[in-house]
DNA sequence: ACGATATCTGAAAACGGTACCACAAAAAAC
DNA sequence: GTTTTTTGTGGTACCGTTTTCAGATATCGT
């Protein structure tokens, strides 16, 4: 086994204190070192390939450069936004802890005793909910909490989201604009903040352009490809001629339902419009092409990064600010006017 | 802020020393502990919501309980692998530290030295290339390599992967046994382990089936939508009639050369039958759902976890150990007998 | 030439745990 | 009733860093 590489062999080896080499390694003006001791560091650093152990780093109060992320499910958004995230914590340095609850709050509260004991410098979470209390002890240990997507009102910590009800209210509006009068909508879960805002923004707009909400045109789904067909189905069983277009509060829903309508025999976007939200990878190699709403994943990750940063700097809390980031409409194949 | 629950603090509170504390925390019968002693300190643990210091611990040799896994690219296979190696760890307590290093052995390298400066307790790892003396030296220093998806012959390190080449004859000996004769191949990218044994699993069984070897019918790809689209295009144009069934190396290709034949008026099964590699999420949602070779993604996470477990022990090394895991053929509707 | 200030460096105390060693009390062996 | 062994507990060095604190030279203004 080779040296292990440590901050004493290199100050051995270089003839000088463990404090000079700690001195070079953190590279402040403030620190006087002479250029020639320093060079002569260096050069045993580089030799001997050491890099400092963040562990022991951490236990003197430098971070650990470790940020946790919890996300409810593997869902094409929170895929994208995990790697969106990564990268932006690399380009930046940090490392990404990854944790999956799987919708399930036993198993978010045991990712947060493991992110608690790993002391990460930050932990986002796009939480299932039931782990407040334990958020709070977090906070209070000083580890700083991000929600992401997904809101806890009373939790004084900062958080960031897509504008899901303008973005639902801008799809609903494109059906509009394009002459649909008996607009379908698949939702999504209804515990979750998208969830219940994509759905407001889908009443409200209909609502303000003098449509009235028929309860039958209304289906519950759950994010999912299967719900989405499954709701299509029965939409097309129940209103065959009573509705021109579906809004899916997800790409992955629409996905479901353009293939229900297929099977049934019917046409995108020639029988039916189809809108979905997300504009996961796929939306743009289905077929036909979604159209959609694009949710700003990569500004969401350059958001929670800013938002961590700036909560990690000493006595500067942002409260319980709220980011929210604008969607985007994206029009390709699977909507036409009447 | 709060009391900063440590193990002191416990002690103190529960009037006994920190070994004390230090012994009920690990829970070894060997340690005599009086049971009264022991309640009360584990009461006291569990009203200071006491967590001990993964750092802390480490740096006494304890392990740190993550493991660091470093992937080429986001394809879906990677994708998957990530989130299954996840949560095999999880449940065995450990935390996943996730680098996409993009193909850049620069950024692989980068990634490299977070992982060792954070002491992971291994790493997993399907490399780009180029670093393989930085990976030695990692070993040298007592951080267990494990090689996923991706060999480096002469690397000493546990190793585990699809058995590409069976899997590739095995697609292709299903096409010809659906009296395929002509049939095309769109490639991986060659440099990369995968792609050149799945080429040369196709190239193989034809041969063992006294079929030729069109150079016509082989078309290079990169394991993306676009590149298959394009390379069944190019077939197209250039070969209408001299093929009846496509291979791909993907399913993600496979899509692609789908969209190819579907743009240009085709069927697919009806005119080609195409077949893929990967078994992804998508593809049992596309038209028409895609008959693929699914890859053990599932098994390959929990050999790879095996295996670090069994790195870890020490002085047992597996060596060079290689685990090769079956793929298996998943029929669906996209390739028919001609 | 003198003290004051600026420049450079080392010793040692943390950080939060673990583990070795010592020792006391109780139990077992003779 | 000793001696030995088993049980139960505390003291403290140590892991690899950072960070005072203080000491040693060198530079400078007057």
């Amino acid at each position: 086994m080779e040296k292990k590489a440590t901050i004493r062999e290199v100050a051995k080896k270089a003839g000088v204190s463990v404090s000079t080499v700690s001195r070079v390694l953190k590279d402040n003006p403030d620190l006087y070192i002479r250029t020639e001791t320093k060079k002569r560091v260096v050069r045993v650093i580089r030799e001997l390939g050491f890099k400092p152990d963040i562990r022991a780093q951490s236990l003197r109060g430098v971070r650990t450069q470790i940020i946790g992320l919890i996300i409810p499910n593997l869902s094409p958004f929170y895929d994208q936004l995990v790697w969106e995230l990564e990268d932006v914590c690399h380009s930046k340095g940090y490392g990404v802890l990854i944790c999956d609850s799987n919708n399930d709050p036993e198993r978010e509260r045991s990712y947060l005793d493991l992110l608690e004991r790993q002391k990460v410098d930050s932990v986002v979470i796009s939480t299932v909910g039931s782990n407040e209390e334990r958020l709070r002890q977090l906070i209070r240990r000083g580890i700083p909490v991000i929600l992401a997507d997904e809101d806890i009102p009373d939790l004084s910590v900062p958080a960031v989201f897509a504008r899901n009800y303008p973005g639902s209210c801008q799809a609903t509006q494109y059906l509009i604009d394009l002459n649909h009068r008996k607009i379908a909508y698949i939702s999504g879960p209804l515990k979750v903040l998208s969830g219940k805002e994509r759905l407001r923004g889908y009443r409200d707009t209909l609502l303000k352009n003098s449509l009235s909400l028929e309860r039958k045109l209304l289906k519950k789904g759950n994010y999912s490809y299967a719900s989405g067909y499954k709701a299509a189905q029965a939409l097309l069983e129940e209103s065959k001629d009573k509705f021109t277009a579906i809004f899916c509060a997800n790409d992955l829903m629409a996905l479901g339902a353009i293939r229900a309508i297929q099977d049934a025999g019917g046409q995108v976007p020639e029988d039916y419009s189809i809108i979905g939200f997300d504009d996961m990878d796929f939306s743009s190699i289905s077929y036909p092409q979604l159209t959609t709403i694009a949710q700003p994943v990569r500004k969401m990750a350059v958001k929670i990064f800013e938002a961590i940063k700036e909560e990690m700097r000493e006595n500067s809390s942002q409260g319980g600010k709220r980011y929210r980031l604008s969607t985007r409409l994206v029009i390709r194949q699977s909507c036409r006017p009447v």
